[in-house]
DNA sequence: CCAATAATGACACCCGGTGTCACAGTCTGC
DNA sequence: GCAGACTGTGACACCGGGTGTCATTATTGG
């Protein structure tokens, strides 16, 4: 294999890391309005004419408003099932689901502040709320297949279909995951990685 | 306590019947709409028309039109809120939230014509899921203060915020839910009573 | 029958989002 | 150096969901 033929990952090029830029820097001038004035009242047109540019162009970095905020959470998911994937074996499903949030748990605890008024932006604009738990369903899909190693075969299920218990699994450890965030976030005194423990293991010892 | 003074429940009144006939008309004109062309691709100026009045008068009757298809979904949720609290005492938190959706999960399979459409629907259309994830959502905190007293006391937590861990257990049975009408959908064969009591029983099992 | 009240239609408007087109820049190969 | 091709951009019109306003029309109650 040559190099100089890389296509996307090594290789930013000019073109990218211009884009990269004008993104960065409409996030960085819609975050200030957000934070003077609300998501909902803030409108394209004026995070457009922040950053010197038409409305029609915001459009061409963000496919929507919403996914300006929304965006990366696409890439966190993606991290988190890595994390997943490659916890030891021996770990079980609940375990393994509980340490791979330690990565991102970690993240947010490192710089609270930057987090702290986006999670609370997200849960009071109402909007944005909605696409965020829909967009956080999604993460279930990346994360159950990668259970399937650390669960017994089902007893009479058909193969072809996907194992409705791998989804419940990891469903349920997102669920887990946004309690202790909301409970972080109205009581910014304990830390959130206790509190996930404390609520991922009540659904283990509560269940029966 | 005597009769006749019930002041809304028992005396619809004219005015609240015509409404509630109105509602029912624009409903089955959508449903219509909805099912010859999708919900995206009907408008509201169509449905509002088809029943004989204003786009401007359809949004006097729906807030949105999303509310047209999930403003029933509050009072579901409250239904299964109230089979919760009279589930008996005895029953664990898991034990009472699996039957907490018997009677849902009875009307659905009752008539799985009439919901199967609907459910897809609800799957398939980006911004109907959003909402409906958001407002399922919503019968969480409908359901976890019902909890308290089938969970031991907490360890070291403040007893004046919400315990998180009610929370956490009751997003898990609706997670399980949500999953189970999904495999549902998908495998038409098995019933849902059946899968929502497998993959419940994953949860307690495999959760160690 | 008449006055207060509610429902309606019509219209203008906002905002998120898209399609289109013409224009500027840059990057190629000749 | 130049003709392209490709990309990014602004301008504009447009769509559709949703709201504010106002005048007109039922309905209701006295």
């Amino acid at each position: 294999m040559h190099d100089m033929d890389a296509p996307q990952v090594p290789a930013p090029g000019l073109r990218e890391r211009t884009r990269r830029a004008v993104r960065a820097e409409l996030m960085a001038e819609a975050w200030r309005l957000f934070a003077a004035q609300g998501f909902e009242a803030t409108t394209v047109e004026e995070i457009a004419a922040a950053a010197g540019m038409s409305k029609r162009s915001f459009f061409r970095y963000f496919v929507s408003k919403e996914d300006l905020v929304l965006g990366n959470l696409e890439d966190v998911g993606r991290e988190v099932a890595a994390a997943l994937a490659e916890r030891p074996a021996d770990e079980s499903a609940w375990q393994a689901l509980r340490r791979a949030f330690d990565g991102l748990v970690a993240e947010i605890e490192a710089d609270a502040d930057r987090f702290r008024p986006l999670l609370t932006m997200l849960r009071s604009e109402p909007g944005l709320h909605a696409s965020h738990v829909e967009k956080r369903q999604r993460w279930q899909t990346m994360l159950a297949p990668q259970l399937a190693a650390r669960v017994p075969a089902r007893a009479g299920g058909s193969q072809d279909r996907p194992d409705p218990r791998l989804a419940a699994l990891a469903g349920a450890a997102l669920t887990c995951f946004d309690v202790a965030q909301t409970a972080w976030l109205d009581d910014p005194a304990t830390d959130l990685a206790a509190l996930l423990d404390e609520v991922m293991t009540a659904i283990s010892t509560l269940t029966p």
